[in-house]
DNA sequence: TTTTTACCCATGATAACCCATAAACATCTT
DNA sequence: AAGATGTTTATGGGTTATCATGGGTAAAAA
């Protein structure tokens, strides 16, 4: 499986479309659905996003008749529940549901940021701030003394 | 098989009949019953549901433990029991008993919930109480300490 | 009969599909 | 090195197909 990298900022129009880039379609390239899955991310106000492949074992580690354990019902409704499956058009382009761009505070701009295995859809200044505050952080940590946690 | 994601909200006409969202439909395609398998549940005021087929296992699953625990008892007489399987009309709908309509109070509306293997029935208004409290719940748990910040 | 259940067709809203243009990027040429 | 050319990517708009919903009617059950 591929892996999504940098930052990319692209124009939502007026029907709701954007072009996922295409170096993250490359990454999804050999996946069973020609898509992506998103939900909201219940810690930032972002939208969390990936492979359908990912979701597919997620789905099998939690598939349970457990109906006891608090934390893995939370999991399940937060996210299951939550996700969409946005599938390309046949120019690789997604539309986002409202309550979604609502929840990332997304205009006519969304910023598909890699993050490795996955990535986030941000509104782009509020990412802005958001890595600021993440490099400031890290730097804080290097300068203090103790190390890094598998910093660049 | 697939797995049932998002939610999705159908109303119930004045015959009782409620669309399966089609995604859902295709999640159950290659199953040999036409429709969807439902039974209240035991812990929260909504509806279980999913294909015929993880009935059966479900039933093979249970063939293993004592057949003599108390546990095993309840489990087979809360959920065999009260299972009802309901049948696909053409257009991919179904009739929900209004026994079952009443545990979940369920009025013109119902919100067909994603749980990966499984899905759920509920009023909308119940289940976005129920998603909020599940969302709270998981961010205090990241913000309170241990996990890593790049959460989901 | 009266009620219920299954099947058929109609419609409006929405989402998927197709084609056209524009912008960005890389490559080749002179 | 600059310009020209071609290719991939991003964006825009129009049209068709799909889905959710509603109603009618015939078969089946009560």
């Amino acid at each position: 499986m591929g892996i999504f990298l940098s930052t990319v900022i692209n124009r939502i129009d007026r029907k709701g479309r954007v072009s996922v880039p295409a170096s993250f379609r490359e990454a999804l390239a050999q996946q069973s659905f020609h898509g992506i899955v998103v939900f909201r991310s219940y810690v930032l106000e972002t939208l969390e996003g990936f492979g359908m492949d990912r979701i597919e074992r997620l789905s099998k580690d939690l598939d349970r008749f457990d109906y006891f354990s608090q934390e893995q019902n939370d999991l399940v409704t937060s996210i299951f529940a939550d996700v969409q499956r946005l599938a390309f058009d046949s120019e690789g382009r997604v539309v986002l549901p409202k309550s979604f761009c609502d929840h990332a505070h997304l205009g006519d701009q969304v910023a598909f940021v890699g993050q490795g295995a996955t990535f986030q859809l941000w509104n782009p200044q509020k990412f802005q701030a958001h890595q600021e505050e993440a490099r400031k952080r890290l730097s804080h940590q290097k300068k203090g003394g103790h190390g890094n946690d598998r910093g660049a």
